[in-house]
This record gives structure tokens, sequence and C-alpha cells, in this order.
DNA sequence: CTTGAAACAGTTGCGGT
DNA sequence: ACCGCAACTGTTTCAAG
């Protein structure tokens, strides 16, 4: 799938990363083209699972979750079963944002939107009621430098 | 702002951040409403900034971004505009998609999406030349466990 | 909040290159 | 085989009650 993305349909990705809003018109004319390819293209990339989720970013603030946390998790206890339960703890919390598995000494990394570092406490509390964890590291997002979802092309 | 937003907001926002595709109708009618008032709550919410961006969530394996990593640096020297040119670079560069000021010993953590080892490295190799730091630790990311835009409401 | 209408955009089939 | 045209259908936008 990778190699049939072509100059164009990677063009037409960046202008529909940066607004997905705009109309099919306004991208083709964008891209130098015209509706129904554009519409042809952008169909096959649904298909394909190139594009997925259409979505709004929602400002935090606005909504309250004003701390964001990175947090560095150690494991040492790799019983059978273990790795499932923390997954699906994680899968199940809808403050955990994103959940990487790691290579090197640390196992895992979270990040973690919460309204305040109580609300931080009680997610880490309900984690280590869950699953056993050997070692937490929590680091707490002073400013928000850069944040975006659109991938370099 | 935040105290305006009420149950109904947050359920338009909710089914926003699901699926932004969907039509009027279709919210209004999950919601429990009409078109009109969702479309009026949507138009201030636009206005206010509560919602921001319209976009797309792109397969970065689809389009050869297989490598993401995280990075911790710490930096001691302080002199004045270091953290101007510093914010400058990560901003200019498309594979930083994240990157925050942090509370503690650690001062900034980057999330930086690339093709590869190999691509990290000139990126870091880049990202040192332009300013001193003092220390990184690179952490690569083996698997991508969860990875949302959805805040929880 | 509801109705409804005008403008706009997405979707599909057809003819041309 | 793919593109662009154009008609049709559905959606957004907004005014009036």
């Amino acid at each position: 799938m990778v190699d049939q993305i072509d100059a164009m349909d990677r063009k037409i990705l960046g202008e529909l990363q940066r607004d997905a809003s705009q109309s099919l018109d306004e991208i083709a004319r964008k891209v130098g083209s015209s509706k129904t390819p554009v519409w042809n293209r952008i169909r096959k990339m649904k298909e394909g699972g190139v594009i997925g989720q259409q979505t709004v970013i929602l400002d935090p603030e606005s909504l309250g979750l004003e701390a964001c946390f990175f947090v560095l998790v150690r494991t040492n206890a790799h019983e059978a079963g273990w790795q499932e339960k923390f997954l699906k703890v994680l899968q199940k919390r809808p403050e955990v944002l994103e959940a990487h598995r790691l290579a090197g000494e640390i196992d895992y990394i979270l990040k973690v939107r919460v309204k305040n570092a109580r609300a931080y406490d009680e997610f880490y509390q309900a984690l280590i009621k869950e699953v056993t964890i050997y070692n937490v590291t929590a680091l707490l997002s002073m400013e928000e430098i850069k944040s975006t979802t659109e991938l370099p092309l």
C-alpha cells in the first residue's frame, strides 16, 4: 500500500490533515486536479486504512483538563497475563491518551490528561491497585510547546 | 468559557471527537436535540476556541513513518535567547509532533515521528547543531499500545 | 426551539481523451 | 483506464416565527 501512494496522494493527505472541512472542489483546486479523481483517491485511501478517523481537536484547557503527565513505567514482574491486564486497564481509562511499549530500561510511557494533580493521583492509585508496577516516574508538563496530529509528508 | 459548557455541549463534543464527518441531523438525533440548536452550539464553541482544527488521522506506517521516539532533554545553559531558539527549531521541524516543557530534572520531552532510526539520528544531529543541549535520552517506541486525540468529557 | 428555504457539497453515471 | 462534466441528492447555513 505504501508504494501506491504517489505525490498527488500526499498533496491530498496534506490538505486533509491541515483542514478536513474543506470541500472536494477546494482540495482539487489546490492540488491541481478536479473533484472526481480526488474523491476516488480519498475513497481508496480510506479503504486502505491510510486515512483513519475524521475528528476535531478540542482545547483541553477549555474543558478543565489543565494537567498533562508523561508517565514512565518500569516493570520487572513479567508474569503471564500481566501485560494483557495492563493493556486492558490503559484501554479502559479515557485519561490515557497515549501508551507505548518501549525498548530499553523503561518499559512503557503513557501520556495522561487530567483535571489537576489530584486527578492524576486518583488515576495512579487506581492503576497500581489493578496491576503491580515496579517503578513509576511522572513528568509534569508545565507548557505544551507544540502539539500536532499532522504527520510529515 | 469553561462553565458555559453544559451537558449538551459535552455530548456534542463527544460525537464530534468520535466522528466529525457525521451530519448535523445525525448528531442532533444522538444527543436528543435538533439541527439548529446543535449548529448554534457548535458555532459558539468554534468561536470560543473550544473546538479547534478539523482533521483526519493518518496511519504513520502506511506513510513509511515506522519509528517513534520520545526524547528527554536536559539543559543547564539557560542563556538569554536559548529557549526561544530551541522553540523555533521545534516548530520548524515537522517530525516533532509534540513538545512539552516539564517540571523537574528533565526540562523537555519531545515526541518525534520518523522513517527509521537513521532519520532520527539526522534529526538529532540537526537539533544539536542548532542549539546546545546538555543531555539527551531517546526512548524508542516498540509498539503503540494506545493513541487517541479524544479527550475525556 | 422549530420550520423551511437557499446555497453548498458529496456522490454517481456518462461521454471524451 | 482515468479524467472531467454535469445532474442529482443530501447537508449546511441562516432567516423568520
